[in-house]
DNA sequence: TCTATTGTTCGTATATCATCGAACAAAGGA
DNA sequence: TCCTTTGTTCGATGATATACGAACAATAGA
């Protein structure tokens, strides 16, 4: 998991999930390549950081919140604070 | 931060600094080239999460606790408490 | 002074990672 | 049916990381 997170691009798409919530990828692919943006959602997928639910045409991403404080308690809210 | 603790390598010896308080590099190296421990050190001090301070014919290495808390609150207890 | 201990630095080889473009698959709408 | 949208997969490439041995510097002690 923290290997995960110490990717910027990757940090950035937690954080903007934890800031504006639910989304697809969509709104992630500024300058970053569709491929590239499908990798990294990949390694937090298989990280069990976020899971991603079809819907319509198109997938929606959100954070595994609860999942990750049984696991690993506090560290999520300490990493998002600290990213500020 | 969260890079330097993502390596396996990296994270046991601030586990073992958390656990068992300060101490030289010596008790790091099993297993493992001294000169790839320098640089596990050498980023960890790089970093801020731990300090060296000579001591006779080697040198301590010890947990920059109180710095860390003060920068990322909270993050470092939540990581060494996710270790276990 | 000589030797042992401790850690650093250097050069190198190997492995892994991030990134990209192109081709592909699935689903909706015109 | 055709086209658009959304995301995945497949190489390939360049950058970065890890790991090692060998040589080095500094210190303590015999």
């Amino acid at each position: 998991m923290l290997y995960a997170l110490s990717d910027p691009t990757r940090l950035g798409i937690v954080k903007g999930l934890a800031e504006r919530g639910d989304q697809p990828c969509g709104p992630f692919c500024v300058g970053t390549a569709k491929s590239t943006l499908s990798h990294h959602f990949k390694v937090l997928r298989e990280s069990g950081i976020i899971q991603m639910r079809p819907e319509g045409t198109s997938y929606i991403n959100s954070l595994r919140r609860a999942d990750l404080d049984a696991r690993f308690p506090g560290l999520l809210q300490a990493i998002l604070c600290a990213v500020e």
